[in-house]
DNA sequence: TCGATTTCTGAAAACGATTTCAATTGATTA
DNA sequence: TAATCAATTGAAATCGTTTTCAGAAATCGA
């Protein structure tokens, strides 16, 4: 391999000259800079990274958690990442939770050994007390999450406001028996959406039936579940509030093996507006959340808080938006 | 930062000793091992990464280039991957290329900057010789795809006869006017597909009809692009066949707006047997792929060469295997 | 013309780990 | 008893950068 030696020998300079070259110090002259440029041309020379961040104590790489990444949500939330970590010259380490607590936690030692400089968080599966051993080794951005306990920044939008405005209009096509299908129970967004829909409830002096709560529902196969307990059940919601847009295509799916009609029988609301949303029949009425968006927000108040630079942890201007389709 | 010389004073010790102890080394006693312990965990010490590294010349990463996260064929390959990688303390860097030539090119500095110690590439845009400089830099595998100049271990799946099956039960269903909707030109897998294809139909003594054929087409929008372009024809193909199951999506989704049917007036069969392919109506044939051990079999392969063992470059044992549904 | 800046450059000291080498001890063998 | 060998430890070199420090050369102002 070529080292910064190989390069100085090569222009009959020092390696401080060389040094100075890639990073642009502003005293080197032309003369000097020019014989530098073809040495590592000629020798093909690119820095060695581990000693750069060696040296540097810095790794330029931010590790980015999401708990999986078949969920297109997730993805297009890293596209958004990506986009601003890119313009920013940092590179990404994706890491898959499969929302379990102990890999969740692992991730974190990335910090510890100082692979990378800070986390975006985009799910929290353990308690946030947890998370305090690693909360001086580097920033720690939630994505589209939140904790009260947590004290970092955090990008979020008004879930509570999304699943009310979701279960209004579930009530004025006149609903009144309506459950929720939610993602896990230490989430503040999922307590959020199941209390936006218990308010919007109980404004019509309504409660949310226990029996059709359910929660820690993720996947398509998750969804074909929950049809099936409904199905079973003698007293069924006539509407169903889902917290993905998958879990709500796996209800849908499986109502046409039950003999059960979206949306006559049961209305189901989605949560994302993902591609399947589109492609799905009945086409799935959802609540469209700008994931892109909320992503490249994360990332700029990342390399905010990278920076030292203040950072706006207020509620975002972006909002949830119904899109009304054909499942309610 | 603690560092292992905080460590090393703490319990009394050298560096040297406590690094021992780190990595097992066998000659270190049991009382110094536990001295050194008890140091490290009074301490908080984790070993620096960047210093390890530099050390070891080798950084247990993995680059793994995808077109994109989105489309899940790609994510089921790295889930694959990615379960071999943790069984052997490799840690993966995931790379979206968008199927951009310059960006492609660029992920290859991660050998040359010694970021990451192999690459996986599961698409190719660039012509082969590209690659050449970085050949020696670190392994690279194949997976999914593969190149008549590469000279590196290729895991992949007989495509020629995935197409043509499938093309072969279009003929059985009465089909001779089929039409072929690929992806990249320099890819070896598409032309193998293509190349399927002409022969089942040349096996009729049919050959394929260049206005029915569509290149450079990856998501759903493409799918619904080439719907519109088949629907202007004067001369239409009674069937298609794509290159993936999103654009196969993309056609049945806009042949709803075309007032074309599927399967009456157009055939459609897939390829990937993704999630979408069972929730769309009418249900998409198509040819399943089994992503998952791709990516196994190309971790396990990676894995080999690392450890510089031999490896096995034969066709592997997977099929592709026709999925009939209700859109042929 | 002389002192004070400003440019420019290189030697050497970091960064934090691992490993070689040599030294020491204790056990074993001839 | 002396010689050999294995077990255990630490000092110091090393991995490839960047940066501090100091010194030399060039420029500037009075």
């Amino acid at each position: 391999m070529t080292t910064i030696a190989d390069v100085a020998k090569h222009a009959g300079l020092s390696r401080a000259t060389v040094s100075r070259v890639i990073n642009n110090y502003q005293y080197v002259t032309e003369e000097k800079k020019k014989l530098v440029r073809d040495a590592m041309n000629e020798l093909g020379y690119y820095p060695n990274s581990s000693a750069q961040r060696l040296r540097n104590q810095k790794t330029n790489m931010i590790a980015i958690l999401v708990p999986r990444l078949t969920n297109p949500f997730f993805t297009n939330i890293i596209e958004g990442i990506e986009k601003v970590a890119a313009e920013n010259g940092l590179q990404l380490l994706i890491c898959q939770t499969k929302s379990d607590k102990q890999k969740e936690l692992n991730y974190f030692k990335l910090l510890k050994t100082k692979q990378v400089d800070g986390i975006i968080l985009t799910a929290i599966e353990n308690d946030w007390e947890k998370f305090s051993p690693f909360l001086d080794c580097g920033p720690i951005v939630l994505c589209n999450e939140y904790d009260e306990e947590a004290t970092v920044p955090m990008i979020r939008l008004n879930q509570f406001e999304g699943s009310y405005i979701g279960t209004r209009h579930l009530i004025e096509r006149g609903h009144r028996k309506i459950g929720y299908c939610g993602g896990g129970s230490m989430s503040g967004l999922s307590t959020d959406r199941k209390n936006g829909l218990k308010k919007a409830l109980e404004d019509i002096g309504l409660t949310l039936n226990p029996d059709w709560i359910f929660l820690k529902r993720y996947s398509i196969e998750d969804g074909q579940k929950v049809m099936k307990e409904i199905a079973a059940m003698d007293d069924r919601p006539t509407a169903i509030f889902t917290g993905s847009d998958e879990v709500a295509a796996g209800v849908i799916k499986e109502s046409k093996n039950s003999g059960i009609k979206v949306p006559e029988d049961l209305a189901v609301i989605g949560f994302d507006n993902q591609p399947i949303a589109e492609m799905i029949e009945p086409g799935l009425t959802t609540i469209e959340q700008p994931s892109e968006e909320i992503g490249e927000k994360a990332m700029e108040t990342m390399v905010a808080v990278l920076n030292e630079q203040k950072f706006d942890t207020s509620l975002n201007g972006l909002s949830l938006e119904l899109v009304v389709r054909d499942s309610t």
